[in-house]
RNA sequence: GCUCCCAUCGUCUAGUGGCCUAGGACACCACCCUCUCAAGGUGGCGGCACGGGUUCGAAUCCCGUUGGGAGUGCCA
């Protein structure tokens, strides 16, 4: 007999990571390492459309990167749930002799013709005491005790269902394989789970699991069910409207820490003023008791924003290390070849500041790396319709020839020319910007033209020079 | 339809009968800083769904209304 508290997270491989999927499997994380217990991964393999080796991979990598280790020693896992199939249908069998089930005849199609005559909804319990034996195309059904069933749950309290309202669900399909609701329970039992947690969808499913679990001769576990995750209109989120997939922020360039964190305040906040908290934190204080009732709004400016917190909060080398995969992807708009990593650690820090995701950073690096500058049209015909426009270019053609090279003597030049023409500098380098970056806005210009060199800097002003002819 | 869940700023939340003139964060707005854009700083806007109780006292407890959501398969 353990006291070790075991949790659970049992997903069924549909070939992406849901971020709700994310938050259930963090809340199991954090509570086993809260309580020295331990976190099951268990596919939920049984429908065998869903069945892929691949998406068992894609589970775990995702876990990984949400930093669940499938090598701690808190890890147990994975089990695939179609490996116990032999399990789901003995136990199945030992319920009908105990006389907790009994096989029924009915096609899905009749029970609708009954349904309808008598004027309800769902299976009326016609097989119940017919004595029908095992046949070919029959279901087992449980049978559905009377009284009420009492769902003890961490997050919402005790919750009664009449157990008339619980109809005698399928136990075993007309070809004899074990429904979810049967192989989840004879799972959990085998693998000594002792708490579930998962998403709140499944309230409605828990009488008939406890029914199972007690018709099998256990004790329940301690169930909570947490709140579900919805979009802008308030419905759950689906793979089908939303963007759900964690694989997809992760290639945007949102942190996994940052994901973490912002994952765990939905439905419940650390102590204190900040939200912005390390893991450790919140296993310290995260409990069941305090999560929220009611759904969250997947909100992804306020995941950028606690994006940008951790952004920000990386040591230079960090960031540096931290946008690669971003440099040398297949999609930039330069040739690989003349991407250089000093001249992007040289302006790194500037860009640190200025981006919510990594996927920003080449864009905005991209001048420093490309023959001649993406122009943008409209920033260019804007600002080049300044009177001061050619005539400070002209003026910095010349003056940038033979000038220091750097951002300090840069930048004096042209104040002076401010002064001089009375236009504030903010105005002033606007063309000069557009005429080096091709865009309005980026990092500071002084720093990226001393970067970018005199030569390739004189060589952009003459080209924007003789686009103005 | 039936069963169940839920209800604090636009959003995520703090709040477990007096500390609440309801706190923080994101978003938004203004100002400061400033070579653009950010970052940073300061300030602002903005909420206890409604109606009844209980209580000396209710965001907090109870009931009802309204409004949301989930489930309702021989899917998981």
């Amino acid at each position: 007999m353990s006291h070790t508290p075991r949790y659970r997270f049992a997903p069924s491989p549909t070939g992406f990571f849901h971020v709700g999927g994310a938050r259930t499997a963090l809340y199991n994380w954090a509570l086993a390492q809260r309580e020295g217990g331990v976190f099951v991964l268990r596919i939920e393999d049984t429908d065998e459309s869903r069945n892929s080796p691949e998406w068992t991979n894609g589970i775990i990598d995702a876990l990984a990167w949400l930093g669940i280790d499938s090598s701690s020693s808190q890890f147990e896992g994975p089990y695939f749930q179609s490996d116990n199939a032999s399990k789901h249908v003995a136990a199945a069998h030992r319920l009908y002799e105990l006389g907790h089930a009994y096989w029924c005849d009915l096609t899905p199609e009749q029970i609708q013709e009954r349904a309808k005559a008598a004027g309800k909804q769902g299976y009326d319990g016609y097989s119940r005491d017919r004595g029908l034996e095992p046949g070919p195309g029959r279901v087992l059904r449980f049978r559905v005790p009377e009284g009420t069933t009492v769902v003890r749950d961490l997050v919402r309290g005790d919750v009664e269902f009449d157990n008339t309202t619980i109809e005698d669900f399928v136990l075993l399909r007309g070809n004899g394989s074990p429904m979810f609701l049967l192989a989840n329970v004879v799972d959990d039992i085998d693998m000594n789970i002792t708490n579930v947690v998962r998403a709140e969808e499944h309230l409605p499913n828990t009488p008939k699991q406890q029914l199972l679990w007690q018709a099998l001769g256990h004790e329940p576990p301690v169930w909570a069910h947490v709140p579900v995750l919805v979009n802008e209109q308030r419905k759950k989120l689906s793979k089908r409207r939303d963007k759900v997939a964690l694989e997809q922020y992760k290639d945007e360039g949102i942190l996994a820490e940052a994901m973490v964190n912002y994952l765990m305040t939905l439905g419940w906040a650390p102590h204190g003023d900040t939200e912005i908290v390390p893991w450790s934190t919140i296993v310290e204080q995260f409990r069941l008791e305090d999560v929220n009732h009611s759904p969250a709004f997947f909100d992804v400016k306020k995941l950028q924003a606690f994006n940008g917190e951790y952004i920000r909060a990386l040591s230079l080398p960090q960031f540096i290390n931290a946008c690669s995969p971003w440099l040398m992807a297949e999609d930039v708009s330069w040739n690989a070849s003349q991407f250089k990593p000093k001249v992007f650690a040289a302006v790194a820090e500037l860009i640190q500041t200025r981006v919510v995701m990594l996927s920003e950073v080449s864009t905005m690096v991209d001048f420093l790396f490309l023959d001649a500058p993406i122009v943008d049209e409209q920033a260019f015909t804007k600002t080049f319709t300044a009177d001061f426009a050619r005539p400070m270019l002209e003026h910095c053609r010349d003056a940038y020839a033979t000038i220091n090279w750097t951002h300090e003597d840069l930048k004096a030049h042209l104040d002076a020319l401010a002064e001089e023409l009375q236009v504030k500098l903010g105005k002033l380098q606007a063309p000069l910007r557009v005429a080096i970056t091709g865009r309005t806005i980026g990092p500071p210009l002084f720093e990226s033209l001393e970067v970018l060199g005199r030569e390739q800097t004189l060589r952009r002003i003459d080209a924007a020079l003789l686009r103005t002819v």
